[in-house]
DNA sequence: ATGATAGTTGAGTAGATGCTCAACTGTCAA
DNA sequence: TTGACAGTTGAGCATCTACTCAACTATCAT
């Protein structure tokens, strides 16, 4: 649950007022159930910034490229940067990224790393969000 | 698999050759086969972009509590702003973009202009991912 | 050992972005 | 008409980020 919404704040702060939670905007026309309702099931502050993060690991063409990629098949450091028409750094740095967040996982044979995914999820999520951009508008 | 080595680019260019496609780098180990069946079932490019711009629409916490607020109810600029705690401006200039995309839809009504998402495929996509980050790891 | 090469990493940089502030528009009530 | 107010917008900013470059490590072939 959220911190319970401060009724009607009658008496205001200026219009520019810093915004504590609640007391955002001096507005009276703050429809109050509706508010209290949407407040009472919303999602968590710190969910929002999860989920957001791991948008924001699929928000990069070049990390939608490698996730693709990944997404049909076990690839190095060096396939990558091959299939993406970027240098080995640039995939190795975004690599961190997404090993960090777990959407890869990566294994050393020998000279080479090899990467996959490690989630199906991400794949699943990847693809819904791909049929939307291809059907949708 | 990985029949590998060599195939194409015996002269190489620099390490940090500009990489056109599959010539990206100089390596010799590039699983060439691999690589090729990738490519050829690869996102376009701007399918890639597409798709990064969905999630990089989503990959903000504000505009994620703003999704969500809006996947339980209508709203209005001011109910956001009183529900996230931020400024009417910061609100609207995010609707501006949430809009510009069209995961969401404004209708106006007197004074108040009142959101609500446009498509349920997001509410899905946003969903998905929320369950993904509450039970996953 | 020596050289070649796959991969990583840190610094630096150009561009993107989310917010604030202030000025603005449009609508309503008196 | 006048004032109040919901909402929008542009400028400015502090921060973030994806890349390049260069230096580094680790592994393999000779």
């Amino acid at each position: 649950m959220k911190t319970a919404l401060k009724a009607a704040a009658p008496t205001s702060t200026s219009r520019a007022a810093k915004a504590s939670a609640v007391e955002a905007c001096d507005t009276q026309y703050i429809d109050q159930e509706r508010v209290e309702a949407v407040l009472c099931s919303l999602v968590e502050r710190d969910d929002a910034q999860d989920v957001a993060n791991v948008f924001r690991v699929l928000a990069d063409p070049t990390r939608v490229a490698i996730v693709h990629a990944l997404s049909l098949a076990e690839l190095c450091n060096c396939d990558l940067a091959s299939i993406l028409g970027i240098t080995e750094s640039a995939v190795s740095h975004q690599m961190r990224e997404l090993r960090l967040m777990k959407i890869v996982s990566a294994e050393k044979r020998g000279r080479m790393v090899y990467y996959r995914l490690t989630d199906t999820h991400i794949r699943h999520i990847f693809e819904d969000t791909l049929r939307h951009v291809r059907e949708g508008a």
